[in-house]
DNA sequence: TCCGAAATCGGGGATTTCCCGATTGACAGT
DNA sequence: ACTGTCAATCGGGAAATCCCCGATTTCGGA
């Protein structure tokens, strides 16, 4: 029985890449492809694939946030992160919250399905260049408290710090949210006196050095 | 006879799922793989394909800079950009250094196949997306030398942006400069409409990237 | 000398922000 | 079961800002 693979990333070209590359292997089944991380929680939900192949830097609902949703939710599918991050923190990021695996995306393919196969078999992969730069930030640091967004701020209130940082309206992300206006003028606020910051300009630098966005508009 | 292709991007991974993606077209033939800028340039000399599909964002010698000297040492070899910017910096950078053809990396793959196709034929190719944003460009601030902010801005202009970006409000810069708020407001307007922004967000974003802030504050 | 671009300001309506408070539901501790 | 905290949600109302117009002055270059 072959094991079911959602692809989530936000570039179309790198799903279907990723889905011919994994379509050579006959143990592995591309169930599905998802742009953005509310479409990855929602297909991973209804399509239970065993894993879920999650880009971390995405618009709208990042891969950390989706992942912490889905294996909050549906605990059985497994997330591998493919990032071009080869950074600890966001290596420590998305493995706190649930993920099981984290390969750059400078590897090659037959490390991509071992990384599938293992996660899927409940075991943790961490890809050599990986494991050597969780290693090196455990020695730097130990485990000291984490100051960042991810402990301070409320799920929903990341998520708005996220559309804020991509340049969306309050009315956009009201929209988008399904929320009104004045909600998403409650959180802002807390945004800002939580992290004590003071404009909209402020707001996207943190977002950026959080790496809840990215430079590029 | 096939169309012999150059595959440059820094993430292996996609290099494979693309080299894959393109295998499966009889007309055309992936003759290497480059991860970054030198040794696309280097293998482009030596391998001569009929075309370079070439990522913008790498390490060491980027993809803009490549391009240039591909195109200038071997103008036999069509480059095609082939991009996750959608920005039109990084559009008019590229073809003005070159290319003859720009794609979002968030395109279908057979939009990819198709514009190999036209680059190899001496046309350019535009995907429709970045055909909009060039255009879009072009009739609001013409064909300008350089997009960047020191020649397309005023000093006033660039004043008034790094403050934006450094988190004061409009009426803090009115009071700053000594002049009234609707003259910044204006020249709010200006920079959002020359560089083609739509957000403070995005305002914040570009200053950085063009150093007129640090992300630091 | 004439033209365009830069710098400056305003009107007026549409939106957003900012600072308050309020409700509901979930969950934790006693 | 009671109490308290907190996340999530919404509203009022005034101030500020945004947005789309146009206007004046100055100044350097064709």
């Amino acid at each position: 029985m072959s094991i079911r693979v959602l692809l989530s990333d936000d570039h179309r070209i790198v799903r279907e890449g990723l889905r011919t590359l994994l379509e050579k292997e006959p143990d592995l089944e591309v169930v599905g492809e998802a742009e953005d991380g509310h479409s990855t929680v929602e297909l991973a939900r209804k399509l239970r694939p065993q894993v879920v192949v999650m880009d971390i830097t995405m618009p709208g609902l990042n891969g950390i946030e989706a992942t912490r949703r889905i294996t909050e939710e549906v605990p059985a599918v497994k997330v591998l992160a493919l990032s071009m991050h080869v950074d600890a923190r966001f290596v420590e990021r998305i493995l706190k919250v649930g993920a099981t695996g984290y390969l750059p995306k400078d590897c090659a393919s037959k490390e991509l399905t071992r990384a599938i196969r293992t996660v899927s078999a409940n075991q943790t992969y961490l890809s050599p260049t990986i494991a050597d730069i969780v290693r090196r930030d455990y020695l730097r640091q130990g485990s000291k408290a984490d100051s960042s967004v991810f402990s301070i701020l409320t799920a929903r209130e990341r998520e708005v710090l996220q559309l804020l940082a991509e340049g969306k309206t309050t009315k956009d992300i009201a929209f988008r949210l399904g929320v009104s206006v004045k909600t998403i003028e409650t959180y802002r606020q807390h945004i800002m006196a939580k992290l004590n910051l003071r404009s909209l300009a402020q707001i996207t630098k943190y977002a950026i050095r959080e790496g809840l966005t990215s430079l590029e508009s």
